[in-house]
DNA sequence: TGACACTTCAAACGGGTGTTTGAAACTGAC
DNA sequence: GTCAGTTTCAAACACCCGTTTGAAGTGTCA
């Protein structure tokens, strides 16, 4: 619990800078505290100085960006309180979006995450605890608002899963992606097309799966392209 | 090009196997021969003697379970030539998602491919140009019939990589799935609902976003919510 | 200035890794 | 039984890793 504040030195912010790189372009495993050091401009026992080991500083870096990363692209980005659910979901899918594909610092929070899924370490559960789940269920009450509020829990469990899958991919698979396609770079106003895009795809394959569809009501602002109402 | 045949003698195989599941369990980096030569009962230095290196040992993996997975789950599974789009979509997704996620041998592959896309080693490149490029534009030409034979390429591209990251999801973050929903196995039956479920929200999603929609038509097999198609 | 706490430094330590080695064991044909 | 070819084996090698150590540097306050 209460540990010490960590005294904000230079050296210290140097090493958790360089740890961020490092560790999100090689992972835990692949990267070594020399390379860290040399990158910071620290001598190599300094990591075990500031930090303890290299175990405590992975976890400094993965919660010092993940506090950027939320406060950097909260959740409900500048939305007021009385949005609609397809505003909702379209802010949600474009936070995800930046946090996890924009260039900057938060970028390196999407890559370390996506490491973490995939091949956890023992900060994942903490991680989950703290930072996944209120977040998975912010997103469900919005899913579940669009399917209606009789629909099958595990629909909506689904459909909430569909939504960041769509997400999540552009992150995890972005190696592949810059294989399979030589113009994989995510501008802005790519990124906002492919948020649109996302966000659209969901809305409308919501509106259409549940036979009434809530979703059609709604017309928030200019969310997705245009909502033809469905044929069905 | 045309190595020698590697002959398959039964120390060899063991090794194979050990080393998919080590390798499928930690990671490239992480797994070390030593283990992988215990687990096969074979020697230290078995591994250098019949594949030459660890890099050599690991793409002989990725190669041959790449192989059982393709050749278990075909990707248009037991499909007429005739079939229509709605059900190659539906069978690809099913092939997808059990290769992925099937707890046999082709699971493994799942896990060491979903390693390999976030964090790749030299040998991504070969798959790329010989497993999974062949797939994508396997779905592409899927995709592009039920959007429409007029549609923006780029919307057919996002509207695929919509689909294969719904699928890839649970593969690549199986590790929080499971630790936010502690129901987290993928037993047979929840495997097809989870195919019908995808198969069913795209085209949905497809039928809604373009305006007119082949995707209204088809009326083919039962791909959506209901399924009288039993398993094979 | 001198005492003191904080920070940096070069060097080494112990341990685990992939790989190599040279001999031993095995196999099958003559 | 002999012998060549193949396969296994225990041991060692060379390397890189995270970590520790004890001394040297640095600034602060009395």
């Amino acid at each position: 619990m209460g540990s010490k504040p960590a005294k904000e030195t230079v050296t210290r912010r140097h090493l958790l800078d360089a740890a961020g790189e490092v560790f999100a372009a090689k992972g835990f495993r692949d990267a070594t505290i020399r390379e860290i050091c040399q990158k910071a401009g620290a001598n190599i026992a300094a990591v075990n100085y500031h930090f303890g080991d290299k175990d405590a500083l992975y976890t400094a870096v993965l919660s010092h960006l993940s506090e950027i990363a939320r406060e950097r692209f909260p959740i409900t980005l500048d939305l007021p309180p009385e949005a609609t659910a397809q505003q909702r979901l379209h802010a949600f899918v474009r936070s995800f979006l930046w946090r996890v594909l924009s260039s900057d610092l938060a970028a390196r929070h999407g890559r370390l995450m996506a490491r973490e899924m995939v091949d956890p370490t023992r900060a994942l559960d903490v991680l989950v605890a703290e930072r996944i789940r209120p977040e998975a269920e912010a997103l469900r009450s919005i899913v579940a608002e669009l399917v209606g509020p009789e629909a099958d829990p595990e629909l909506v469990r689904m459909t909430g899963l569909s939504v960041v899958g769509q997400i999540l991919f552009y992150s995890h698979c972005s190696p592949v992606l810059s294989r399979l396609f030589r113009d994989a770079v995510f501008d802005v106003t790519r990124l906002e097309r492919l948020a649109d895009h996302i966000t659209a795809f969901s809305l409308s394959a919501i509106e259409g799966m549940s036979g009434r569809g809530v979703a059609a009501a709604g017309g928030g602002g200019g969310v997705g392209k245009r909502k033809p109402r469905g044929r069905r």
